[in-house]
DNA sequence: CCTCCACTGGAAACCTAGGCTC
DNA sequence: GAGCCTAGGTTTCCAGTGGAGG
């Protein structure tokens, strides 16, 4: 143990590292360029350039699955925008709503960039969301602000919350005067518009901006790129490279996910004292992405689901709710925690296959009901090493 | 073709823990 | 302190239902 300990930091003093600069791999690095968003680099600028001469612009939305390029695009335009711009009124704020999770912490964190006064600056919690939409518009009127939101994952926002937030801020453009704010939307959804407020949905897409997946190639050629700067050089072999490519690619081209696997093959490949980064470890990488997504998925469950699922992984070959439900009441007796309602539990289930941790889908047994079956889709294992932090599941 | 089981899943209300204004 | 507001998680209530067995 300590010999590895003292090889890993030998290693690392002698700079025999793999990696020369492993911050690049991040997913918030900023790269210098982005290959293959010029277009979209440049359509932005035109867009919001009327900012420079005090006028507002139109508000903006961006479309394109995960990994297509539109946050680190619509971060790195932003930028440049607040570099050049020579007065300090101008204020660029990126909140991303599904991070935040509610409606009022998405506000908060707005309001955060805007330097509110002392005396109204955001509590945590009780607040209602119009009074902070109110302290954001006093705000921006108060200092002439000309105000740029990127508002990331603007569907999750809708979706969860309704489109009255964006209501407000579009009604109370007036009462912004003499400042404003624009907004960029970011999001996943392309179908995301159709709930939307007819009002909310003409301000909102003044102007619309499509992100396509990248291509293979693209990939290839991003991660190249990438690579040079955060390597020694030809440290990542060119088929590694290509395999973090094909494997992201063959998802939707989503560069997210490549870097991070081009940046864990590093990791591997290092761990294991390797001078270069070659096909196996990008598999290994692959597999261990898998394997701390589940353990990281289950270790920030709250007890009740945790305890759902441990009883869901009690049963061989599947089970359904009212066999489960009964399973879980025991469970819970023994582990001295409360019991939650059948309705509940149900719900708690959907939850668990919505993070792919269970299945769970309704069939019909005829005359003997309906439920859901449910089954368990990962390894008990990895359930059983996971539950072990937890001290609620400290039984023998 | 009809019944009727064992649930599902929507809706609303409730609870706790917080903060606001008056 | 009263009477508002918030977030989240939960409970209560209940109408709705796919399809095997009659």
């Amino acid at each position: 143990m300590s010999d590895d300990v003292k090889e890993i930091f030998r290693r690392a003093k002698e700079g025999k590292s793999i990696f020369v600069d492993r911050d690049s791999l991040n997913p918030n690095f900023l790269p210098d360029s982005l290959p293959f968003r010029e277009g979209q680099s440049k359509e932005i600028a035109e867009i919001l350039s009327p900012i420079l001469l005090g006028s507002k612009p139109s508000n903006l939305l961006l479309y394109g699955k995960t990994g297509t390029g539109k946050t680190v695009v619509a971060r790195k335009v932003l930028k440049t925008l607040k570099d050049t711009a020579e007065r300090n009124n101008l204020v660029v704020a990126y909140v991303n709503a599904r991070t935040e999770s509610t409606e009022y912490r998405t506000l908060a964190e707005f309001a955060r960039s805007l330097d509110l006064p002392k005396d109204e600056q955001i509590p945590f919690t009780g607040l209602s969301t119009g009074e902070v939409v109110e302290r954001i518009s006093r705000q921006i009127k108060r200092n002439g602000m000309h105000a740029v939101l990127v508002l990331d994952e603007i569907d999750y926002l809708v979706r969860e919350f309704g489109d009255g937030v964006l209501y407000e801020f579009t009604r109370s453009s007036e009462r912004m005067a003499p400042g404003f704010l624009s907004l960029v939307g970011i999001s996943n959804d392309l179908k995301f518009k159709e709930g939307l407020d007819p009002r909310v949905l003409s301000s909102l897409s003044e102007e619309e901006l499509v992100f396509p997946p990248y291509t293979v190639e693209e990939l290839r050629a991003i991660l190249n790129e990438r690579a040079k700067v955060a390597f020694r050089p030809s440290a990542a072999s060119p088929g590694a490279i290509n395999l973090c490519a094909a494997m992201a690619g063959s998802e939707h081209g989503d560069a997210r996910r490549a870097i991070d696997l081009l940046r864990i093959a590093g990791e591997v490949a290092e761990r294991e004292g390797r001078k270069g980064i070659d096909d196996s470890c990008v598999r290994q990488a692959s597999s261990k992405m898998e394997v701390d997504r589940v353990d990281e998925a289950i270790r920030s469950l709250p007890v009740q689901n945790k305890a759902i699922l441990y009883a869901v992984s009690r049963f061989d070959g599947g089970t359904n709710t009212g066999e489960l439900y009964l399973a879980y009441s025991n469970l819970c007796k023994k582990l001295g925690i409360e019991t939650l309602t059948q309705r509940r539990v149900s719900g708690i289930l959907g939850d668990l296959d919505l993070l792919g941790l269970v299945e769970a889908s309704v069939v019909s047994k005829g005359r003997r009901g309906r439920t859901k079956k449910i089954q368990l889709l990962i390894g008990r294992e990895a359930l059983t090493k996971a539950l072990s932090e937890d001290p609620a599941f400290d039984f023998p």
